[in-house]
DNA sequence: CTTGACCTTCCAGTACAGGGCAAGGTCAAG
DNA sequence: CTTGACCTTGCCCTGTACTGGAAGGTCAAG
C-alpha cells in the first residue's frame, strides 16, 4: 500500500486555476466536502479533489451559477447519477441565454435609434425641459 | 399670477411610474435636486420634476446606469447641452451592447452543444470521477 | 533565531438599484 | 378624538462570486 496523495489548498487551488480563497468560499457554500485537517490545522485534500474543481470550472464556464453546481454536485455526492438534472439545467439554462440574447437584441435596436437621432444632434432645437431630446 | 403647482412625493413618484424610495435614492445619488420643504418638511417638487423623471426613466429603457444619467442631467444642470455626451454614451453603451451579444451568442453555442451532448445520456458509460461528463 | 512562504479565521467590501421595516411626525376627514 | 393616508429619517437586506486585509499560527531552510 502506498501513502495516498494528498495537497494543502494552495496547491489544489493552483492545480486548478483558481485562488484559495475561492477553494475556502466554494467550502463555505457547499460545493466542496470540509477536508481532513492536518496536525497544524490546514486543509488536507485527497487529490480526487482536482476533479471536482475542474468540475466546477466547467460549469461555470457554462455560465451555471454556484448554486445550481451545487445542485447537481449533491446529487451525485447521494450517489446517483445527475444526467437528468443536468439535462434539464441545461434546458433552461438555454431558455434563459435565448430570452437575455432576445432582450439585448431589441434593446440594441432602441440603442440604434437613439444613437442615429443623436447624429443630427442640433441643440437649438431643443427643449431645455426634456433634458435631451436624443434619450 | 397664479400659484405654482407643486407636487408630493408621492405624486411625483406615481405620475412617473415609480416610487417614492426610488425619488429619495435618486436625490441623494446626485440625479434629483434637494426640493423645497413644506414647513411640515415634506418634500415639495415643482411639476417640471415631471420631464426629469421621465428622462431619468427613458435613459434607464436605454440601459443606461444611474450614474451616466446623472453626468448627463449635471451637464444640462450646468447650462449646457448634454449633446455630444449624449452621442459619446450612446456609441459607449453600443459598443458595450455588441460585446454583450457576442459573448452570450458564444455561450448559447457551447450551451447547446453541451445539452445535444446530455440528450444522449448514459449514466453507465460515466465516470463518477468526473462528477458529470455532460457539463 | 529568523525569515519567508504557507496556512488559519473573521470582517468588510465590491457593483447595481433600490426594497423592507421601524419609529415617529402631519394632516384632512369622520 | 381618532383613524388612515401620507410623509420623515435611518438602517439593514437582496444576489453574485468572490477579493482584500488584519492578526496570527506552522514549517522548512539558512
Amino acid at each position: 500500500m502506498e501513502g495516498e496523495t494528498t495537497v494543502r489548498i494552495g496547491e489544489a487551488a493552483a492545480a486548478a486555476g483558481t485562488s484559495t480563497k475561492a477553494l475556502r468560499f466554494y467550502e463555505a457554500a457547499g460545493l466542496l466536502p470540509p477536508p481532513e485537517r492536518t496536525s497544524a490545522g490546514y486543509r488536507d485534500y485527497p487529490a480526487e479533489i482536482l476533479s471536482r474543481l475542474d468540475f466546477i470550472r466547467r460549469s461555470q464556464r457554462a455560465g451555471l451559477t454556484l448554486a445550481a453546481i451545487r445542485e447537481v454536485l449533491e446529487i451525485r455526492d447521494g450517489g446517483a447519477a445527475p444526467c437528468g438534472h443536468v439535462q434539464q439545467l441545461l434546458t433552461r439554462r438555454l431558455a434563459d441565454l435565448d430570452r437575455q440574447i432576445t432582450d439585448l437584441l431589441a434593446l440594441r435596436t432602441t440603442v440604434t435609434e437613439l444613437h442615429a437621432g443623436a447624429a443630427t444632434a442640433e441643440p437649438e432645437t431643443c427643449d431645455p425641459d426634456a433634458v435631451c431630446r436624443y434619450l
